[in-house]
RNA sequence: CGGGGAGUGGCGCAGUUGGUAGCGCGCGUCGUUUGGGACGAUGAGGCCGCAGGUUCGAGUCCUGUCUCCCCGACCA
């Protein structure tokens, strides 16, 4: 169906490296790892409100017995559900929970693959606290992280100052430039400031707000956000905790979210070489650290891998097909080192070595080439 | 939801006025090939999205329906 995409092999590999990169992230952040379910009970939902005020986009139906059920486009409530059980004081804040899972949402028009599905994979982190102060600084904090964990796998995001949606006056966006993306942003071609157009006063060629620079316009790919929640979800579902004065309040929450396969899609986005049909994947996502490319069998390439394949990831061609098809589909692979293994190269005196980011290639030693990789 | 396009071997597509369903790639077998998607020979593979209708006869005409893609609206 439209929107719903599984991942093969080589997509999956590289998912799960996307996956624990945002793990440690949050683990970094003092997120705690939970995971939440999907099925979800009507009654839940209409606490707040949302069963008939999202129904557009959650898919909803009724069980065998009449009993009406949704699946979870996002996870405010049960969350909110969860803490409201265990957090009582002021001591137990504040707490962050997170959870890497598959989201569903109708949207209205899926569209450009896993960029926006009806079903993908989402990290989605809540957080807790006693007052609004403390909450900003977990906000900012998690902004810096977040800026960091996109750097880490590759993609280069502006935090951009977006609409609060029923939620808030504000939020911010992890936004990667890129003419597929649909979002349009405002930015400084000097410093960080950037606003989404949905809120921008600012617009191409405007001098910059906030110090002496132009201001571009682009297109981008949302791949991550940030929102305050404030005291919506404990209000409405009365989560409370004592202070130290021994009254009641309403938690101060906030959420978190990366789109993980949105990114990894964005990733290809970004990296894809249209013109020579290649990619280069990131060192720190590609789905091998290197492939062995072996033209005509030789024994060479068959005990260079047997030797490395347990310390590195390797991708090992040692099909009998053509040389050009062999190239061909490392091109699309995009493993970002290559190792080839030939008559010519073994004459040179060993395997020839490319680094396709810069392009460079050597001829490396056989015995040297576990120790250079 | 509004507008546009498309459903025919695994993939990409052609199919004229209604008359034996084709091509390229891929796949199997044999042989020759190996530094940029090789070549020859020979095979296998189809309920023409689905349901009705018109006709002696429908991939083709008519009606209905489902699905996918693109552009909008929407994006909690």
């Amino acid at each position: 169906m439209a929107g719903v995409y599984g991942l093969l092999p080589l997509g999956l590999k590289v998912y799960r490296k996307i996956e624990n990169i945002v793990r440690e992230g949050m683990n970094s952040i003092d997120g705690q790892e939970i995971m939440m379910n999907v099925l979800q009970p009507r009654e839940l939902w209409d606490e707040t409100g949302r069963f008939s005020e999202i129904s557009e986009i959650m898919y909803q139906f009724k069980d065998k017995n009449g009993k009406d059920i949704g699946l979870a486009p996002t996870h405010e409530e049960q969350v909110t559900d969860i803490i409201r059980h265990h957090i009582k004081s002021y001591k137990d804040l504040p707490t962050s929970l997170y959870q890497i899972q598959v989201k569903f949402r109708n949207e209205p028009r899926a569209k450009s693959g896993l960029l926006r599905g009806r079903e993908f994979m989402m990290k989605d982190m809540y957080s807790f606290h006693v007052d609004e102060k403390d909450f900003e600084n977990h906000y900012k904090k998690v902004g810096e992280k977040y800026l960091d964990i996109f750097s880490k796998i590759g993609l280069k995001t502006k935090y951009v100052a977006a609409d609060g949606g029923i939620f808030s006056k504000y939020s911010h966006e992890f936004q990667v430039i890129c003419p597929t993306g649909e979002d349009t942003i405002y930015y400084c071609d000097k410093c960080d400031f950037a606003e989404n157009k949905e809120i921008a006063k600012v617009k191409n060629d405007d001098k910059c707000p906030k110090c002496d620079g132009k201001i571009i316009e682009a297109k981008s790919i949302e791949v991550g956000n940030i929102f305050p929640l404030k005291n919506k979800f404990s209000s409405a579902m009365g989560a409370k905790y004592v202070d130290n004065n021994g009254s009641e309040k309403d938690l101060i929450m906030g959420c978190y979210g990366i789109g993980l396969t949105r990114a990894l899609a964005a990733i290809v986005e970004v990296y894809f070489d249209q013109e020579n049909n290649m990619m280069i994947w990131p060192e720190s996502v590609a789905p091998f650290d290197v492939e062995i490319i072996s033209l005509e069998k030789n024994k060479e390439a068959e005990e260079l891998y047997e030797k490395i394949k347990d310390k590195i990831e390797i991708l090992y061609d040692d099909r009998d097909i053509s040389a050009g098809e062999k190239f061909a589909e490392a091109d699309l692979i995009g493993a970002p080192k290559r190792v080839i293994v030939s008559e010519k190269s073994l004459k040179s005196g060993g395997a020839e070595l490319i680094d396709l980011k810069s392009g460079e290639s050597q001829i490396v030693e056989i015995e040297e080439i576990a120790s250079v990789l």
